[in-house]
DNA sequence: CAGTTTCA
DNA sequence: CCAG
């Protein structure tokens, strides 16, 4: 159990809020700044390299994604699945950092969820006018597990919705550091990004960087 | 909303 | 319907 690798990066959050039963706004729950948790980033996709997939219709999503752990997240023309191959690589996304299997272990535990150990980690790329719009996390096979969300480097406004598309959701003003984990009877909520302002950041530049850990399989 | 896919 |  590695957990000082977590202990470097912790700040004290200050605020732990509750957006809903079950779903936690860690503010500051991790390092503004920390270069462990970009270079990792930029390891990741040096082997998987951020791309702009394609949704049902031929349209690509305005957010560059790629993924790290045993499975990936991915979507084409065809739709979304997890596999445990990058297709544009042909080979295994790259291996999931000990670091951030700590990470989202630990800020799972301070919401509430014990024991999580994800198996897939999504990392979205925003830069200006990159938008996620309002969707539910539902490829996963074990829905009894949270979904931990790290936000790093420019801020956002999150997207929080309910259990459907037409609650209008609440927007929240995230920044480097915040996490949101959602579980249980959260699990399935609609939540999104609105399109992203321009900033300058000292770690991540023109971006904003999240890391969605998942257990899908 | 428009375009696609999927399936009743 | 819908991670556009």
């Amino acid at each position: 159990m590695p957990s000082d690798l977590f202990s470097d990066l912790a700040a004290e959050h200050e605020e732990r809020l509750e957006l809903a039963p079950e779903a936690i706004l860690l503010r500051g729950a991790v390092k503004a700044e920390s270069p462990e948790l970009f270079s990792a980033i930029m390891d990741a996709a040096r082997i998987s390299p951020f791309r702009h997939m394609a949704v049902r219709g031929g349209f690509r999503m305005s957010v560059a994604m790629t993924n790290c752990g045993h499975l990936g997240w991915t979507s084409d023309e065809k739709g979304y699945r997890y596999s445990t191959l990058d297709p544009e690589t042909g080979k295994p996304w790259p291996a999931m950092p000990p670091l951030f299997a700590e990470v989202a272990s630990r800020c799972a535990s301070l919401a509430g969820f014990a024991d999580f150990e994800p198996d897939a980690c999504l990392i979205n790329r925003y830069k200006p006018d990159a938008r996620m719009t309002l969707h539910q996390d539902k490829n996963e096979v074990d829905m009894s597990r949270p979904i931990v969300s790290v936000s790093l480097g420019l801020p956002a406004t999150f997207l929080f919705g309910g259990m459907t598309r037409k609650e209008r959701p609440r927007r929240i003003r995230i920044e480097s550091g915040d996490v949101v984990a959602w579980g249980g009877a959260a699990r399935l909520t609609y939540h999104g990004i609105a399109a992203l302002a321009e900033g300058d950041h000292p770690l991540t530049g023109p971006f904003r960087y999240n890391l969605t850990f998942r257990k899908a399989g």
